[in-house]
DNA sequence: CAATTTATTGCGATTGTATTGCAATAGTAT
DNA sequence: ATACTATTGCAATACAATCGCAATAAATTG
């Protein structure tokens, strides 16, 4: 299925993009100045992530976060890394730490969902 | 306050400790031979974890897990530990692999909610 | 053992996140 | 400009989890 260039889409990676965290829908849906659809949002998101550029992130309270994919340090792919959720400013970085885990090759993992909660830096 | 032993309260921990792993509302609501309300389960869940009897981890599908805390390898209090949610037996199991991360003192860390999601060994 | 206190439970309603069906709209290529 | 179909908006829906309140029952007291 061919992707189109839509204003939507234009819109949320915007976001995304300034803020250089992970975002919820509705954190979004509040800093985008064009109204957009709840709905729309979420499947620019999923579409989003289906095409490998953002990643979702699910956090203790429940609730998706979607962040641009990095690729740091010289790699190729991104890697999995923590996030780190502040309860006080109530949004989510992307740690540059890595995840590691030795786990049987008898296991098949296909995703990876670190997160911290706590105060970041900033507010602490 | 008080907590009270109840039938509820046991049969909770009964599916708890004889499954190992850990499991959604749903999933010990139908291993328990007797009737309970949702919600009461939950009450007793989260009282649960407030006297550090539970741990609970939010895994990718948005849903609570909830597991006996175990103190393993004699360390006195539980460890951060990886889960590992099967999407096939739809289970989720504490992994014996520690959390390790260097962040900076700046932060202020106050729950940690690791989870791998894939196919387990079993049912590989 | 009966009376009292209050933690616990059940029920229904409610909140909040995320998804879906369907008709309308608007990119994109010809 | 036309056709094709990806995308969008709207309303309805699914689902997890919580809450208020009255009823129940565990534990303590006399």
């Amino acid at each position: 299925m061919k992707r189109r260039n839509t204003p939507t889409k234009e819109a949320v990676m915007d976001v995304l993009a300034k803020s250089g965290k992970a975002m919820s829908q509705d954190a979004i849906e509040q800093h985008i100045d064009i109204t957009i659809n709840r709905a729309t949002i979420y499947r620019v998101l999923n579409r989003f992530c289906e095409d490998g550029i953002l990643h979702k992130v699910v956090a203790e309270d429940g609730k998706q976060y979607f962040a641009l994919c990095k690729k740091c340090d010289g790699h190729k792919k991104p890697v999995h890394h923590f996030h780190f959720r502040c309860t006080t400013c109530d949004t989510i970085e992307c740690l540059p730490i890595e995840v590691h885990f030795s786990l049987s090759e008898a296991y098949i993992v296909e995703h990876v969902n670190c997160v911290l909660t706590g105060t970041c830096k900033t507010c602490a």
